[in-house]
DNA sequence: TTGAAAGCGGTACCAC
DNA sequence: GTGGTACCGCTTTCAA
């Protein structure tokens, strides 16, 4: 059932039938009713790839994650895809994988299905160099581009990110307040915002006149079992507190703390980042930094739609994080 | 720059250039590497709408589920994504929420984007009814659809599904001969999975001859602290052991245990589903089932490829379960 | 307000 | 092997 069949039942053209799908307003009443109600008895759906090619795009747009496995990352597309969803907009999934290259591919390859805009979830597509990779330029001159929680100079690529820096800058101050001597930064990447995570951490320490000891700056993998053995190797190390990248690293850290029989809070305070599931499920609850995804979200569809739309919108946007205290910084 | 200007820039037809696209054999290796070269010097990609309307075909596949957000879906979707985008299909996602005509909608609205298969995750999508609802059934008649870890009757439909029935039958087996008197049934919903968990429970208690308790069967919704504070109300009700039909039920019930003061293996056991992050990030460890989604997501993808390449595949796949025994089941 | 017809960019059948 | 051409189903301009 086509265009044509429509036209015929209804006794009209096709360029009438397809005034009446997309709503024009120069058709008569009385045309349009009859026009609706032959398409609704035979239950009539446009084309869509004619639709596509007529008018250059499919309204979809592409979602590039490194894996939506990832409780950060899932809950970023869930909301992504049912508030565009909303808007008429379908979503078309990219997991890239972390590897740079095959990131780049992620991104080229889904530039091929003529989507109306890219949104890559992650810092990790701000790479360490701090320049705006040429794939994510080269299409970003084409259609808007979103980075979510992420810095890309770039005035083409709209970035929406959460002040991490300001987050950790607190958090470590605030430790330091509470005597903490030796806090210990882990980290499991060296993505746009685990280096402002650990820039919070340096300038606060600096700020009081503290030398950092560069052994409190730790990597790991964002596993509980691996941080924790990670940690566990390296058992000369002595800290009192601990600020994490991921709340999964925290964790790690805290079963570390029950391995080598150290009491959390007493002895060690840990505190997390994403506020996800895993820092309520643990005990003591762990204090963990709300990064606020959802708002982030929000915002970079706002300013999508705005875009589509036609009208400007602002290019970089920093949203505040926010502590929720749990037992694991009780002191 | 489209295949015209290639075919007059490579000195030859459409017909070629569009044979040398799709690989066909039936071109000389001299123009195919002239056309490819044109090609390359052009960057030429072919346009998806074009291509789609002359095939009907975008290669695609619909993956629709209740939340991303959801760690097992989230699993999965990540799963399915990465090994269809192998076998060169775009996956477009739709979240369709828990509601029933929202789940309704989202299956008739994702069948228009001409998807040549479609993906259900979640039992959620097999009803309490038993019946396999009709706009599932009317997709099912054009396209090939599965459902991952669900079971509906309809032939057309391909399920794979977790022995759900049996892992929980067995481990309640192994809590009786443990000695546990009581042993509590948390779920969370009343979807298939759900009800063949249930079933597994009655069944083995049936078998062994012991009475249900009908108080020992519980809901909340999939949340640790609603969980434990849905236990808390009924605080008089007394257990020795849980099994729950998700890991934050499973938490929710440690928690609980805490507050009242019990003690996690020692008084009550306590067994979680999904094998999920929070099964370990928690103390004591839980153990959990392993639903093994991965498994469940190659087998659908190794079907419907048969299907799609026009083999015949198998209509209903069950698959083990494995219980993954940590501290909470220490007895 | 309506209709005719020219694209949109490919695929594939049919001749040669 | 290669080229000519009739679709695929819709949008949109131009006339009427």
């Amino acid at each position: 059932m086509n265009i044509y069949d429509i036209a015929k039942l209804a006794g009209v053209s096709i360029a009438t039938v397809s005034r009446v799908v997309n709503d024009s307003p120069k058709v008569s009443e009385k045309t349009k009713a009859v026009v609706l109600k032959v398409m609704e008895e035979n239950n009539y759906t446009p084309n869509v790839f004619a639709r596509g090619l007529g008018l250059g795009s499919m309204k979809s747009v592409g979602i590039v994650c490194p894996d939506v496995a990832d409780a950060y990352m899932a809950k970023a597309v869930s909301y992504l895809e049912k508030n565009l969803r909303g808007y008429g907009y379908d979503c078309i999934l990219y997991c890239s994988s972390y590897d740079e290259e095959d990131k780049r591919q992620a991104v080229e390859m889904i530039l091929k299905k003529q989507i109306d805009a890219l949104i890559l979830v992650g810092s990790i597509y701000a790479n360490i160099s701090g320049k705006t990779p040429d794939y994510i330029r080269d299409i970003a001159s084409d259609i808007p581009v979103f980075l979510i929680n992420g810095y890309l100079p770039d005035p083409r690529v709209n970035c929406v990110l959460a002040d991490d820096f300001q987050a950790v800058y607190d958090i470590t101050e605030e430790l330091l307040f509470a005597e903490k001597k030796r806090i210990l930064f882990l980290s499991n990447s060296q993505s746009y915002s685990a280096r402002r995570k650990l820039q919070g951490y340096l300038d606060c320490l600096k700020a009081h006149g503290i030398e950092t000891d560069g052994d409190l700056v730790l990597y790991s993998e964002n596993s509980i079992y691996a941080t924790r053995d990670m940690l566990f190797r390296r058992r000369n190390l002595s800290f009192d507190s601990v600020i994490a990248t991921e709340d999964g690293l925290a964790i790690g850290a805290m079963k570390y703390a029950a391995v080598i029989g150290m009491r959390v809070p007493e002895e060690i305070n840990v505190i997390g980042y994403n506020n996800s599931e895993l820092a309520i499920g643990c005990s003591p609850e762990l204090s963990s930094v709300d990064s606020r995804v959802e708002v982030l979200c929000k915002m970079a569809i706002d300013s999508l739609m705005s875009l589509l739309g036609g009208n400007p919108a602002p290019q970089k946007q920093l949203v505040k994080c926010h502590l929720v205290k749990r037992l694991t910084t009780d002191f």
